[in-house]
RNA sequence: GGGAGCUUAGCUCAGCUGGUUCAGAGCAUCUGCCUUACAAGCAGAGGGUCGGGGGUUCGAAUCCCUCAGCUCCCACCA
């Protein structure tokens, strides 16, 4: 947080916290600062290989020119939940952080600042743009970095890198040459999905499909040599230019006079063969359809099979080029409407239909792409894939939720080869030359290019002047799919210390939508050069969505600004409000009232402190019951969520493990613990209480820690004495006991007489200060061990066993034990007979139900032995409660 | 067109290989309380025939079929 508050050096700080008072409310601004600094100035987030075992995560790198949103303060959350608990577990935990160069991104914003100042793309130089794009870079880029650490990112700030910084530059290009030399890597012409406003090819990845209301028109072709005409119907009138066959199916009884005869392309007069084939849909339109190889995939296939001529009548920009003599220079959807009025007035119009179709269009730009043959580089994924498949197919690699496997599967079965060479500037440009006299050589450097080119021309004359490097440079995709590799190094030095211990990575916590751009893909990377997995488990995250179940977008203003959350907030309040509203794989609703409930969080974790710190000790004091039951009631309870949060790491269920704590630390803590230990007002703790529940405040703030490192810290730091340097997130777990079920279950009784005290007191308006006498017919579900409890949670003056009801009494039952309070004043008894009727009835009713399933056979023989057992002792119980609750109706009438 | 998933209290969701300690949690709601850590709080309470229907079973929120509604992914019929 060095970036924007700094209080200081640490010994300021230090000195800060110990003199200030503790404010009754929590404030958590300063103190957040305050602790990142002091993190990052004893170096606690850096890592180095030693002899403990690794815990890795490598960061999705976010765009570099990216600003902090609402879906990386999710995933970054859980990220840093994820890290500081492995380090917390005793491991070497290494979180990664860095950036993506986000090729056709970035490259869009810088176009678009050099618009705005009036400088055109076009009018720059290669050198020039892209010096203005490292100057963007450098003024914008990494800003994303420095408002994770307002969220309390514990990222190995010294390991940052950069997709297109040198070494990860190095390493594509190495990946690229290597490929290439295995024949991986292939140069070839294919029709690819063309941005016209970027001007380069996209992969299928970076198409997405908007439904759009168009228009379908119909269209004359005049049979050559008649004036028959065939109707053809389609959604683009303006490729009529690039036409170049008409296609019919065979089988339509329609169309068969058609055979060997050629029709006249509307407007453009030229004529073009009528060809037979079974992908025409009878059904659809006319069941003609025009042939545009140049324009469509589809028909790029059946002009492939039929040997028709392939025309491209379109620029790079999506204006229409001289190849036809028409039109030239207008845009295509201008296009589309001059045509629209050129073919009426031709009286070539049959009609013009509404349509709804989906149109596939730029993921960046928005733009329709527009399907263009052109030559691109391609890698080739056949191969690639098959490992990959197989790693997560059997577990090797687990997702949570696991059925993104199917969508996984799906993918990689049917998978096509990969269009890597993008027409920018902006990334790792191709490492590919081409020869004056034609061919080309792929090589890591210039120099090596020059002296392949010059063994393959057998020229040794040769000068690098002589060639000329690819303009393209590489998908995006084709660097950040080697991240977990790359960020070590691996690439390049592939036996290095850092990539040999912190590879293969741990956990990956991303987005679904990127599962084919990104995860699938680092998993074959991963596979191909380090013969081994990226990750072993991909936790994916859901969408954040407002409370309508919008998605929060910047056009609908509906996502709050992350840093304003945290600045209002509280880091800690809005990582736990996250956290409490996210299961993997599934969207979830935000809303800023999380953040409240964060914040009372914290603010009762706060208050819990206070009261401890607040107590005076009489060293002379023992210790009494109350206490030392409440310190080990209170340990099985931890020790049990302990356990508890265990099983939820172990599936990811992070935001279950949160709410576990929650509840450990509201209730159980504060609730029930602290009110136990708590001296009178204006008296003294004893010493050993104070110090058990000091430790006990200790491990619940460790436990927290991962989840709240900065409220945890704070306290850790006020609670005792500690040395400069030391801090609560390189402390241990508490460890992992077995809590004492026994105890947990007596327990929870005089919890329940306890809330059946405070129960009659509301119910008459007694109020909490008056204190009341217990009488209680002992028997084996009575524990007189914890009588102090009951004396001190229920405020009463004495617990008496009886062994006589008192028909003036409020009477309740905690399992098969009663309980009586006498009252002074007279008890409803109508009342009281109604509510015990109505118990009567139900425990009836109960037995009833368990008596038919002892009483049937098939349930006898059928049913396991432990459920059988568990039958007869509900018998038992119910029949209990059943001649108790008689007993005291007999005593009341 | 193909595939996957979802439908449990007002809201958001847990409920694993079927057995009333499985009908739950948090939030919200209602009713009392400014009780000497915390009103960002404390104490109590109400609320669901687990989308509809059918089936398997001694027994189903939990398995099978079917209908309805919702979501997502893939393909992209001109």
């Amino acid at each position: 947080m060095s970036d924007e508050h700094s209080h200081g050096s640490p010994e300021q700080t230090i000195f800060y916290i110990f003199t200030m008072k503790l404010s009754d409310k929590y404030a958590p601004q300063e103190i957040e600062s305050k602790w990142y600094d002091y993190w990052i100035q004893h170096r606690m987030f850096h890592s180095e290989p030693d002899e403990r075992e690794p815990y890795t995560i490598v960061i999705p790198p976010p765009n570099v020119t990216g600003v902090l949103h609402m879906g990386h303060i999710l995933n970054n959350t859980i990220q840093d939940v994820l890290t500081r608990r492995a380090r917390m577990l005793g491991k070497n935990a290494c979180w990664v952080p860095g950036t993506d160069h986000a090729s056709i991104a970035t490259e869009a914003k810088v176009v678009a600042k050099l618009r705005a100042q009036g400088i055109e793309k076009t009018s720059l130089s290669r050198e020039e743009f892209l010096k203005y794009a490292w100057e963007w870079t450098e003024e914008h880029g990494g800003l994303i970095l420095k408002q994770l650490r307002h969220l309390g990112a514990s990222c190995d700030w010294d390991r940052t890198v950069f997709t297109l910084d040198e070494p990860r530059y190095e390493s594509v290009i190495k990946v690229f040459v290597d490929l290439y030399n295995k024949g991986m890597i292939y140069r070839g012409v294919r029709m690819v999905n063309w941005d016209p406003a970027a001007q380069t090819a996209l992969s299928d990845e970076e198409v997405i499909y908007k439904e759009s209301v168009g228009k379908l028109y119909y269209l004359r072709y005049m049979i050559e040599g008649s004036s028959d005409y065939v109707i053809v119907a389609t959604t683009r009138p303006e490729t009529i230019l690039g036409d170049t066959g008409l296609a019919v199916n065979p089988n339509d009884p329609r169309y068969v006079s058609l055979k060997g005869k050629n029709v006249i392309v509307p407007l453009v007069g030229r004529a073009i063969p009528v060809v037979f084939d079974d992908y025409v849909d009878v059904e659809f339109g006319t069941g003609a359809l025009k042939v545009t190889p140049a324009h469509d995939v589809n028909d790029y296939v059946i002009g492939e099979k039929f040997g028709l001529e392939v025309i491209d009548i379109f620029n790079d920009n999506g204006t229409v080029n001289g190849k036809v003599g028409m039109y030239e220079g207008m845009d295509r959807f201008e296009l589309r409407d001059k045509i629209e009025g050129d073919l009426a007035a031709a009286g070539l119009l049959e009609k013009v239909e509404s349509y709804t179709n989906n149109v596939g269009c730029s993921e960046r730009t928005g733009v329709p792409i527009e399907p263009k043959l052109s030559m691109q580089w391609w890698l080739k994924m056949e191969d690639l894939a098959r490992p990959a498949l197989e790693a997560v197919m059997n577990d090797d690699i687990r997702f949570f939720p696991a059925k993104f496997k199917n969508t996984y599967r799906h993918w990689m079965e049917n998978i096509k080869d990969w269009c890597i060479s993008r027409q920018l500037w902006w990334g790792q440009r191709i490492p590919a030359w081409y020869m004056p006299g034609g061919g080309y050589v792929v090589a890591e450097t210039e120099e090596k290019a020059l002296a392949a080119a010059r063994e393959k021309c057998g020229n040794p004359n040769l000068t690098l002047a002589d060639l000329r490097q690819d303009e393209d440079v590489l998908d995006t995709w084709f660097s950040s799919w080697l991240w977990p590799i790359s960020v070590f190094d691996g690439i390049r030095n592939p036996d290095n210390r850092d990539i040999n211990y912190y590879y293969p990575t741990n956990d990956l916590v991303t987005g679904p939508d990127i599962i084919f751009f990104w995860v699938a893909r680092m998993i074959m990377s991963g596979y191909q050069y380090r013969g081994d997995k990226p990750f072993g488990n991909v936790y994916f995250t859901g969408i954040v969505r407002d409370k309508l179940r919008r998605k929060m977008s910047k056009s609908l203003g509906n996502s709050p600004e992350p840093l304003e959350l945290i600045e209002k907030f509280g880091a800690d309040s809005v990582r736990t409000a996250m956290l409490l509203c996210t299961s993997a794989g599934n969207d979830l609703m935000f809303d800023e009232s999380l953040c409240e409930q964060g914040r009372n969080f914290g603010n009762k974790i706060w208050n819990a402190y206070r009261l401890v710190d607040s107590w005076k000790v009489d060293e002379t004091l023992p210790q009494n019951e109350a206490c030392r039951i409440a310190v080990e009631w209170f340990r099985n309870a931890m020790a049990q969520t302990r356990n508890a949060m265990e099983d939820d790491f172990v599936d990811y269920r992070i935001s279950e493990a949160l709410m576990q704590l929650y509840k450990l630390f509201w209730d159980d803590f504060s609730g029930w613990f602290l009110e136990m230990v708590k001296p009178p007002y204006g008296q003294c703790i004893d010493s050993k209480t104070l110090a058990q529940t000091k430790d006990i405040f200790e491990k619940l703030l460790q436990l927290l820690h991962p989840f709240m490192p900065f409220i945890t810290e704070e306290i850790w730091q006020h609670i005792a004495p500690r040395k400069d340097g030391e801090s609560i997130m390189l402390t241990l777990w508490p460890e992992v006991t077995a809590p004492d079920e026994k105890m947990l279950a007596e327990f929870a009784k005089v919890q329940e007489a306890v809330s059946q005290i405070r129960g009659v007191r509301k119910q008459r308006n007694i109020p909490n200060k008056e204190k009341l006498a217990l009488k209680v017919i002992a028997d084996e579900n009575f524990h007189p061990e914890y009588n102090d409890v009951l004396v001190k949670m229920g405020n009463l003056e004495s617990v008496e066993t009886v062994s006589e009801k008192d028909p003036a009494a409020a009477a309740f039952i905690v399992k098969t034990t009663q309980y009586f309070i006498p009252l002074e004043d007279n008890i409803d008894k109508e009342a009281e007979i109604a509510k015990l009727k109505e118990e009567l009835a139900y425990q009836q009713g109960f037995l009833r139900s368990v008596m038919g399933k002892l009483s049937n056979e098939r349930f006898m023989n059928g049913a396991p032995a432990k459920v059988v057992e568990n039958e007869k002792a509900k018998k038992a119980d119910a029949e209990a409660r059943i001649a108790s609750i008689e007993a005291r109706l007999s005593a009341l009438q």
